[in-house]
This record gives C-alpha cells, sequence and structure tokens, in this order.
DNA sequence: GTTTTCATTGATTGACGAGTCAATAAAAAC
DNA sequence: GTTTTTATTGACTCGTCAATCAATGAAAAC
C-alpha cells in the first residue's frame, strides 16, 4: 500500500517520536527501534531516510530550535517599543513549554552533543546569535553603547536561570525567571541614564 | 602481588579516568573496560569496586564538583570584604581549570544525569545552594534587601556564561565572562545606593 | 601452618543495538 | 503492460557491553 510523498511524514513522524523518547529516557540513549516504534515504522524505515541515529538527533535538535524560534517571533510581533520586545523575547524563552520534560532533555543533550558533532554545534551558534543579535538592537536606543554588554549579559542569564530552574529544587517556575531578568533588565536601562 | 588497602587508590584512579573518558568523548557513552583500562585494571574490579556503571559517574559527578568547591574555597581564603569574597567566587568559577574539556563535558553530562538519578540531582542542588548561600552573605552588606534576588541573577549568569563560553564560537575566556558578571556586579551594587 | 580475608582477572553470559539487504508491493512513467 | 521508482519490512550481520563468577595468589589472623 505504498502511498506517495510519505518521506515528509515519514520524517516528521521520527523527529517527533525522537523527542518524545529523549524526555522519556532524559539520554540521547534511546534506540533507533524505539524511535520507529513510537513513529509507526520499522527501525530500516528511518535508517532509509535518515542515514544515521546521528542525524536524527540533528533533525530534532533543527525542530527544537525551530520552534523556540517561532515562540520568539510569534511573541516579538505582539510587542511594542524596544522594551516590549526585550520582554518579548525574554517571556518566550521562559514559557512554559519550553520548560516541559521533552524540551528541557532536548536542550541540555543537544548541548552535550553540541561539544562533538559540527553540524549540532552550528545550530546552536545561530540560537545564540539570533537572541544576541535580537537583544543587541532592542537595547541599543535604551542603553546607547553598552547595548553589547548588555546584551550579553541578558542572554547569560536567560540561559543560566533556565538551567537553574530546569534542574533546581522546584519544579520550574518561568515566572519567576522572568521576573529576575526583567529586573536585570531595568538595572541595565537604569545604569545607562 | 595484591597489597592491602588498595581500594581507595583503585576507587581515586578510577573517577580520574572516568573524567578523562568522559572529557574524550564527550558523553557519558564510555565503557566501563575504557575507563579500567586507563586506571589500569580490568573492568572486573572496578565492578568490583564501584558495583555499577552508574556508580562510577556519580562518583566522579562528586569528586568534579568537590574539585570546584576547592577551588571557589581557595579563592575566598585570600579575599578581602564583600566585594572581594564576590569577585572571588566568580573568578574561581570562570578560572582556566574549569574550561578544560574534561571539566566542561564532565559539567554538561551532569545536567543530563541530575534529569534522571536522584543522587546527581541531589550533588546538584548542593552546589546550587552553596552558591546562592556564599553570593546572598556577601550581598547583603553590599546590597542590603536585595541580596536574594542579586544572588539569585548573579549564579544564573555565571552558570549562563559558563554555558555560552564553553560552547560559544570563539575558546572559552574566563576573562570576558568574569568582566560581564562584574559588571553585573556592580549594577547591582549601584542600584542599592 | 591453617584458615580467613582481600585483590585480582580471564572467561563467559546474556542481552541489545546500529546499520544492511534482499524481497515485496504498489504507484507512476513510458 | 512493461519498466522504473518509491515505500516498506523481516531477517540478519557484526559488534559491543554491563555484569557475573569461578579461580588464583597473597597477606593477615589465629
Amino acid at each position: 500500500m505504498p502511498k506517495l510523498g510519505m518521506e515528509p511524514i515519514r520524517r516528521a513522524a521520527l523527529v517527533d517520536a525522537t523527542i518524545t523518547e529523549i524526555g522519556k529516557s532524559g539520554t540521547l540513549d534511546v534506540t533507533v527501534s524505539q524511535i520507529a516504534k513510537r513513529a509507526g515504522m520499522s527501525s530500516a524505515l528511518a535508517h532509509h531516510y535518515f542515514g544515521s541515529k546521528e542525524q536524527i538527533f540533528i533533525a530534532a535538535m533543527r525542530h527544537t530550535l525551530s520552534l523556540y524560534g517561532a515562540g520568539v517571533r510569534g511573541a516579538l510581533a505582539m510587542a511594542q517599543g524596544p522594551r516590549g520586545r526585550i520582554e518579548a523575547v525574554i517571556r518566550a524563552g521562559f514559557s512554559t513549554t519550553n520548560f516541559r520534560r521533552e524540551v528541557v532533555a532536548a536542550w541540555l543533550n543537544f548541548y552535550v552533543l553540541a561539544q562533538t558533532n559540527a553540524e549540532a554545534r552550528a545550530l546552536l551558534l545561530i540560537y545564540q546569535n539570533r537572541m544576541r543579535s535580537n537583544l543587541v538592537h532592542d537595547l541599543r536606543p535604551l542603553v546607547g553603547g553598552r547595548a553589547e554588554g548588555a546584551a550579553e549579559r541578558i542572554a547569560g542569564l536567560i540561559d543560566g536561570l533556565y538551567l537553574r530552574e530546569a534542574l533546581g529544587r522546584t519544579l520550574p517556575s518561568g515566572d519567576e525567571a522572568t521576573r529576575q531578568v526583567l529586573e536585570a533588565l531595568d538595572l541595565e536601562i537604569g545604569a545607562a541614564k
């Protein structure tokens, strides 16, 4: 019963299944068979479309980052003024979506993968650059020449608080993290006056 | 030629070898045989002393965190005044030691492990609490009632910048990260006046 | 000096897993 | 309607690896 044009459908199903399985195990220690089974196909087919397990992971990473990017763009679309835009970037990063078990697991494991896999590293750099460039752009009118440094600090604070919330003692609260970054933002703005 | 009292020696050798191997592979995907071989013994002996691979990892994590803690304590011992003590904590975290390949790999993988392993999570919480408590203690005289919030932000910034430096486009520079956190610290102090 | 305890390993077990391949089947192209 | 292309899988290969165990040797205890 082979229907044509299955490739994109299969690929998408495999990517979804990969993220789910990584979320369940917490590691990249998931087998192609597990992934394929959850995606409703044989492991041979997964290999057919992706070639190797590593490529499946890369695709999953790309998808996770693209969901993140979409969230940021969505929030930016509604934001008013530079301060509002920065707030949008912050809130998007700490949305409950991003603290779901699978998403946290995906990020942590992608960090690990980025150490040794050039493609993974490149994707992470794109994410880092986009965040920095967004922040610099909107910080400029608020803090002028301090924008570059401030952006670096805000971006670092976002990543760090995400980590601490995700692995902290309490269940992750995006609200608390958001408050903290906004406070830091206000300090940056205040210092520029 | 069995000599007595080998246990602590073997355990230490295994822990060292584990960290080295994790550094080489970037993952926890290292075999007990690799570790044991590097430590100069059979894999059976490694199992004899640690029981399981997971316990070897936990011991390696404990050791890594304890080295980190020792670095912080060493820096604190020489520091003068609250501001100096905070600076010491920051500099210790970003010392070149902590950016060595093995150490970065250890941290990233311990984050992953902490998702699913209670012991690993507990160790990470101890680290987080100690950092926060150090910061709160010394921020108090500098920023008064703002100390808790400021400590959360400084701690988050340290973790986040460490991540970004470790996985960033340039080779990690503790100096740049240190400068950024000190700048944030000055903003916090300035805001409390 | 015999027994117990500690150190140590080679060999083995039992399981699992990534990637390949030949074979089947159906749609599309010609 | 024959050929080509796409979809799909079961079976298989080749390898790996964590954990166990029985066996060996030497120190310590008695």
